[in-house]
DNA sequence: GTTCTCACA
DNA sequence: TGTGAGAA
């Protein structure tokens, strides 16, 4: 369902939430925030309100952490995801289009 | 009662 | 990163 990905971009678990769900300090949290690991919105008064994707990476980050990574590897790591989520948008949209020409070629063969 | 920001022995 | 103060 295209409902899914709206779940879970929504953003309206408090602090309180994500301290339980990934077991880390909402000192570390905040300050990974500051360090643009975390996309949160703000709600009343000034509120962090973070969505399930958040809670997801901040897990990601933990073990990463947990491993011995930086919190710099960490940020270069999910740069580079970007960077490359965003080259296969591209191609998948290039495809689309081929296969758009592709079937118009068909048509006007006939 | 919760969360926010800022500062620090 | 932790902790505590003061405000919202």
């Amino acid at each position: 369902m295209i409902d899914e990905r709206l779940k879970k971009d929504l953003a309206i678990l408090p602090i309180s939430t994500i301290r339980a769900l990934t077991n880390l300090s909402d000192r570390q949290i905040r300050y990974y925030e500051s360090q643009d690991l975390l996309t949160t919105k703000r709600g009343k008064g000034g509120q962090r309100r973070f969505s399930l994707n958040d809670v997801e990476r901040l897990i990601e980050i933990r073990t990463m952490m947990e491993s011995g990574d930086s919190l710099k590897d960490i940020h270069d790591l999910y740069e580079t995801n970007r960077v490359r989520n965003r080259q296969d948008e591209k191609i998948d949209f290039v495809r689309s289009l081929e296969n758009e020409f592709l079937k118009i070629g068909r048509l006007e063969k006939h």
